[in-house]
RNA sequence: CGAGGUGUGGCUCAGUUUGGUAGAGCGCUGCGUUCGGGACGCAGAGGCCGCAGGUUCAACUCCUGUCACCUCGACCA
C-alpha cells in the first residue's frame, strides 16, 4: 500500500534530476500556477500563482513607498517616432516589439508599438512636467505588463507578455541618480533574500550586457537548482542620455538650463520562476512563507468521528488571529491526497488533527521543506506555527545558499572552467577578467559560460585575465543563464 | 529564426500501418461507506478525432494546405 503511494508520488511529477525542464513545467501546471493561453508566450496566471504575485507586490510596494516612490500608470502604446528617439534604446528593443498597425479597419499613419518597457513614455512625460530644479526629483513606479516578442518562451521565466514593475526616477544630479540606482538594487536584494529566501549576488553588468541606453546596469543574480543563473532584478543608471534625447531640461538655482539624470529598475513575474527553481523539490513547489498564498493548511483526519472539526475551527481561528494565512480543508477526499496536493502547492506548514489528537488537545505540525513533524498543544498552535515558519524560512534560504556555494568554482584558466563544470555541473564561475569584450566573447565561446556580473564584493582569484593573461581589472561571475 | 515533436471527452494516451462512423485509465457528477501518506462500491455525464480543402459509396485513418502548442539551440527580464 505504502509502496503504491510512493510510486504514485513519483509518477505525478518528473524528477528534477531526470529532466529539470520537464520538472519545472510539471510544477508550474500541477501546482496550479499557470495555464497556457491561446497564443505562444502568453499565459493564464491562475489564482494561486497570481496570489503569489500579489504578495510580492504588497511587500515591494511598501518598500517603494517607504523610500518615497509614487505609483503611476503610463499608456500601453508607444508611437514609433517616440521609440526611435534614443538610438541605443531602439536598437536594443526594436527586434522584439509587437506593433499595432490598424485601428478597426483603418491602417494607422504611424504604427504604434506595445510597450516593451516604458522609458520613452516616462521621458516624454518628464519633458512636460519638469521645468525647475524644484520639480526634481520625481520618483515614479508603475505596475503593468509589457510585451517582448521572444522566440523561446517558458512560463514565468520568459513569456512574451509579463507582469512587472518598472521604476523610473529623475534627479537633478548624477550623484543622486547613482545613489538611487544602488538603493533600489539593495532593496531588491533585501527583498529576494528576506522575503523570497533566495540568496543573490549584487553586481554590475559588463558593457556588452548593459540595458539598451544605460550608462551602467546593475543586477542581482541568483543560482537555480540546476546550476543555471537567473537575473532576478535589474537597476539602471542612465546618466543624462535620455534627457538629451527627449529634451528634458530644468533651470538650476543659478538660472541655467541643465539636463537631469535618470534611473530605471524592475523585477517581474520571473521571480516566481526563481522561487520554483530555488526551493522546489521532487514533491513540488516549496514556497517562502512571506509570499505563500496559504501559509498553513489545516487538515482534519477522520473528522466524522468526535470533536475533530470543532478543533480544526479553533486552530484555524487561532492561527488567523495571529495574522497567518490559513486554509482549512475539510473536503471529503482522503487525507493522503490532501497531503500530496498541498505539498505539490508548496504550502509551508500542514496541521493535522485526528480523533486521538483532539481528545488529547494537541495536533501535528508538518513542515513542507523536510517533512519534520512536531506535536504541539492546541493552545500553543499560533506561537509554534510562527516559530516553525521562521525556522523554515531560514532553512530554505540556507539550502539555496549551500547549493550556490557547492556550485561556485574559482578558476584561473579556461581549462579549469571547463573541467569544473564537467566535474560538478553548471554553476557560478569566479574568474578574473581584463575588461576586454573580446575576452568576454572568447570565454563564452570556449567554455560556454557568459558573464553574469562583476560583483561588488569580488574576490582576488588571480592577477591576470583568465582568457588573455594580461593584468586583470575585475573578478567576473560567469555562468549559464535563463 | 533553425532542428525535432505533438494535436482524438477536462487530463494522459490507444486506435491511423491494412478506410467501415471512437475506446481505456485518471478526473468529473450523484448517493453511500471511508479517512494518521495519493480510499472504495454502485449509478451517471461528457468527443461531429486542431482547422480547411481533396480522394472515396464511406475518412480519426489516405493526400494537400494551414494553424496552434511543446522541447532543444541562436537572441533576450
Amino acid at each position: 500500500m505504502a509502496k503504491d503511494n510512493k510510486e504514485k508520488l513519483v509518477e505525478a511529477i518528473t524528477s528534477m534530476d531526470e529532466d529539470f525542464a520537464k520538472w519545472y513545467t510539471d510544477i508550474v501546471i500541477k501546482a496550479d500556477l499557470v495555464a497556457y493561453g491561446g497564443v505562444k508566450g502568453f499565459t493564464v496566471i491562475r489564482p494561486y500563482g497570481y496570489a503569489v504575485w500579489e504578495n510580492i507586490q504588497l511587500i515591494l510596494n511598501q518598500m517603494f513607498r517607504d523610500t518615497g516612490h509614487e505609483n503611476v500608470y503610463m499608456p500601453l502604446l508607444i508611437p514609433e517616432s517616440l521609440l526611435n528617439k534614443e538610438k541605443d534604446h531602439v536598437e536594443g528593443f526594436a527586434p522584439e516589439v509587437a506593433w499595432v498597425t490598424h485601428g478597426g479597419k483603418e491602417e494607422l499613419t504611424e504604427r504604434l508599438c506595445i510597450r516593451p518597457t516604458s522609458e520613452t513614455l516616462f521621458c516624454t512625460h518628464y519633458a512636460d512636467i519638469i521645468h525647475s530644479h524644484r520639480d526634481l526629483p520625481k520618483l515614479y513606479n508603475q505596475w503593468c505588463s509589457v510585451v517582448r516578442w521572444e522566440k523561446t518562451t517558458r512560463p514565468f521565466l520568459r513569456t512574451r507578455e509579463f507582469l512587472w514593475q518598472e521604476g523610473h526616477t529623475i534627479h537633478a544630479t548624477k550623484e543622486e541618480a547613482e545613489a538611487e540606482t544602488l538603493q533600489m538594487l539593495n532593496i531588491y536584494a533585501k527583498f529576494c533574500e528576506e522575503s523570497l529566501c533566495i540568496p543573490v549576488i549584487k553586481g554590475r553588468k559588463t558593457e556588452s550586457d548593459k540595458f539598451a541606453g544605460a550608462v551602467s546596469t546593475y543586477a542581482i543574480e541568483a543560482l537555480m537548482h540546476d546550476g543555471k543563473a537567473l537575473q532576478a532584478g535589474t537597476s539602471h543608471y542612465f546618466g543624462d542620455g535620455f534627457a538629451r534625447a527627449f529634451d528634458i531640461r530644468y533651470q538650476s538655482r543659478d538660472n541655467k538650463p541643465e539636463y537631469p539624470h535618470q534611473t530605471s529598475w524592475g523585477v517581474s513575474t520571473r521571480l516566481i520562476g526563481g522561487i520554483i527553481m530555488s526551493h522546489g523539490d521532487n514533491e513540488g513547489l516549496v514556497l517562502p512563507p512571506a509570499v505563500a498564498p496559504v501559509q498553513v493548511v489545516v487538515i482534519p483526519v477522520a473528522f466524522h468521528k468526535g470533536g475533530v472539526l470543532e478543533k480544526t475551527e479553533e486552530i484555524k481561528a487561532a492561527l488567523q488571529s495571529s495574522g497567518l494565512r490559513v486554509k482549512l480543508d475539510d473536503s471529503d477526499s482522503s487525507v493522503g491526497s490532501k497531503y500530496a496536493e498541498y505539498e505539490m502547492k508548496g504550502v509551508p506548514l500542514r496541521v493535522e488533527i485526528g480523533p486521538r489528537d483532539a481528545a488529547e488537545g494537541k495536533c501535528v505540525i508538518v513542515r513542507r521543506d523536510n517533512r519534520e513533524k512536531a506535536f504541539v498543544p492546541i493552545e500553543n498552535i499560533a506561537a509554534e506555527a510562527e516559530r516553525i515558519l521562521g525556522d523554515y524560512a531560514a532553512a530554505i534560504y540556507k539550502k539555496a545558499l549551500d547549493n550556490r556555494e557547492q556550485h561556485t568554482y574559482r578558476c584561473k584558466s579556461l581549462d579549469e572552467i571547463t573541467e569544473a563544470i564537467k566535474a560538478n555541473g553548471d554553476g557560478f564561475v569566479k574568474a578574473m577578467w581584463c575588461g576586454s569584450p573580446d575576452c568576454e566573447d572568447k570565454v563564452k565561446e570556449q567554455t560556454g559560460v557568459g558573464s553574469r556580473c562583476i560583483p561588488f564584493d569580488g574576490e582576488h582569484i588571480a592577477d591576470t585575465c583568465v582568457c588573455c593573461g594580461k593584468p586583470a581589472t575585475d573578478m567576473v561571475i560567469w555562468g549559464n543563464a535563463y
